[in-house]
DNA sequence: TTGCAATACTAACAAATGTTAGTTAGTTCA
DNA sequence: TGAACTAACTAACATTTGTTAGTATTGCAA
């Protein structure tokens, strides 16, 4: 495994339970459509009384969008880190970003979908780690072409192409699907290695 | 040209004015962050005056959500309509869908992001329209596997997948760029087709 | 010039929002 | 027992929101 779990595996303290309750609520409606009485009620207590267990209603989004990237960017630093072949490296990165974003879907949603209404301060952070996956994503390409595997592409245009196809999996992806997590990586990787077209292997 | 656009040659009437300031406003900040009263100053009027022209927030939202998803829906229904060969149909609908969103880019990013936040009855009608669209790009891709020009996919993750990479050109795409709409076009159909490894052609 | 339609304004509304203050009940533990 | 802590409550706050009502001004057509 690649990477651990913290949010999906939440002893059921009070907290979690808010942070659950709040990220489905969100998924559903959208972070700033989610009043704090609506997950108030979600967990049977009063507005106020969620200020007992959380400090604001940024930080639901302000936790889930960190521990998100986080966790992504452990994975991507470990497969840049130990494996040698840039094709394995890709598909490792695809295995390790579906993995994260499945893990809890509605936190995936989320991190995907509303990390623009953090604070100002947190989204420049936010940014910034965003930025540094990219990175890792371009390395991985750059050594591709450098190893004459892959064709030679406009880097920064292929990554984000690329990440924007690994996103998506947030707005389909239901757990009780027909495709796992696993078989998703694999279409996914497939799909950015060869494409469409029969002729490729 | 496979489309005329209604949202980039405005008239500079009073409601165009009102139209293209919400528009930059709202990609900038989000829909729900952008109040009347934000729209209103930036059209130098108080936010009541803004009902002698338009009925109400939504119409914004909901305007230029219908109108570009009638633009995608016109331009595809052409590409299915006219030529045979499904590379080229693919290559041509990759092309229109660029196009469009390019043509206006505000109004592209409202478009791909803002449409959750439509009435839940237009929601609803919206949602019909992208199924309608999504169909659309089906359509092609079980052609190219009848005639065994693509490889045997699951069609609705193959689109699903494709549009997302499409949709994501509004992220990045500035017009003064160093790559054109047509560019972008070429550059994802490549990718669709060919992805990255090099023993493809 | 008169009159009407278009467009702007001021004022205000009712609802919703995140959050704070102050209080109370229950539990833990010395 | 009693002190400290936890976690719930009620009440209220200051803002912000989309929108309406009513009124003034403007500019064009008759």
């Amino acid at each position: 495994m690649l990477v651990s779990s913290k949010i999906s595996v939440q002893k059921s303290t009070r907290k979690a339970q808010i942070f659950n309750a709040s990220l489905e609520l969100m998924r559903r409606m959208g972070y700033l459509s989610t009043s704090m009485r609506d997950i108030a009620s979600a967990v049977k207590m009063e507005a106020a009384s969620l200020y007992n267990h959380i400090s604001g209603k940024e930080v639901i989004l302000s936790e889930t969008c960190f521990l998100m990237a986080e966790q992504l960017l452990k994975g991507l630093a470990e497969v840049n880190d130990i494996y040698f072949n840039p094709i394995e490296k890709l598909s490792l990165a695809v295995k390790n970003h579906v993995k994260v974003l499945t893990e809890n879907t509605h936190a995936g949603w989320v991190f995907v979908h509303e990390w623009r209404n953090l604070s100002e301060e947190n989204r420049i952070r936010f940014v910034a780690l965003r930025d540094e996956y990219e990175k890792g994503f371009t390395t991985i390409l750059k050594q591709g072409e450098d190893e004459g595997v892959f064709q030679d592409v406009n880097n920064k245009f292929a990554v984000l192409t690329i990440l924007a196809s690994l996103n998506w999996v947030v707005e389909w992806y239901k757990p009780q699907g027909d495709m796992t997590p696993e078989q998703i990586a694999e279409k996914l990787t497939e799909f950015i290695l060869s494409g469409l077209k029969k002729e490729n292997n």
